[in-house]
DNA sequence: CGAATCAGTTCCGAATCGGAACCTAATGAG
DNA sequence: CTCATTAGGTTCCGATTCGGAACTGATTCG
């Protein structure tokens, strides 16, 4: 399988993977969420080649999660800002950050830090179910497959997975 | 800037991203999540060809996201488990799926869900203040940037960005 | 005038991918 | 006994993609 097909997918992983999976595209919009807009910024901060920025913004737009604007005439030059769309990736960009910071730093300082304003404080934020205001760990979750019939301990799996409860 | 070098960066993003940050990874780690352990199950269910599956569990047990387990003699015969360190990759994978849902449907119904077993709804977490309680939103948080004075919006950056406030 | 800036594009050799075939050890069917 | 199947990989080859450097084009700056 190719993995432009993952798009075509029942799986909203997949799917999601197929827009924001490949090497480059999750460090470009770390710089987009720092404030990066400009090709320039984004090509020097991610240390990616050129024209594989220039690949992966064109994806990014053509699946509106950034935006490309305008800001110069003669020559034309273009700002990339973050759609509402994109700037819902905020959880995955910021997963990883907390991940890596705990798993990945052996002892070093982290660079960059996230300060949650309405509070003030630098935090590391973590998954909560909206229902119950619990953690969610993996260990307190199982999941329901559609069309494959997986229930991670053994709980009775429903049929296909509706939207709603 | 090769992609393997991205792992020796001062960002803990980049540096998760070394480990997890490739097409096929995150796909076997949903794999993982939901229950698989056997190659021929990680290598059906994702779809990517066989030795990309074999590189990157190779990969992922070198950095101890996985744990490679005999589980049969002659024939050897392995199972691959999450780690604690494996198991922390959680909230990155519910982040993809909850965007996912969100973002790539297009009004489909989502194939996969997530039960919060303490509370029994099936819920879409989300990303939470651990100081206040509160949602953490991209507009509600500013950066520290350690080595990079780019204070997202006029607040003054200290200096390098300790782990504790 | 010459150099610099910005946003890309083009080129080429090197690395990686996708698919299919092959391998080894054992078990199961006829 | 023989043949097929299963499991977990490995190997091979052609196709695609990557990484780095050079080039373009419009404009401004010194």
């Amino acid at each position: 399988m190719r993995w432009a097909d993952l798009g075509d997918t029942g799986c909203s992983i997949a799917r999601a993977l197929s827009v924001v999976g490949d090497r480059w595209t999750l460090l470009l919009l770390r710089e987009s969420f720092l404030g990066a807009t400009r090709f320039e910024e984004l090509h020097g901060n991610t240390g990616a080649a050129r024209h594989i920025v220039a690949a992966r913004l064109q994806h990014l737009v053509e699946h509106g999660v950034l935006d490309r604007a305008q800001y110069h005439d003669r020559p034309a030059r273009f700002e990339y800002h973050l759609t509402r769309k994109g700037a819902a990736l905020y959880p995955v960009v910021v997963s990883l950050l907390a991940w890596g910071d705990e798993w990945m730093l052996d002892g070093r300082d982290p660079t960059l830090a996230v300060v949650h304003e309405p509070c003030g404080a630098r935090v590391t934020p973590e998954l909560r179910c909206p229902t119950c205001g619990g953690r969610i760990d993996p260990d307190d979750t199982h999941h329901l497959v559609a069309g494959r019939d997986r229930p991670t301990p053994q709980h009775e799996s429903p049929g296909p997975v509706g939207r709603a409860s």
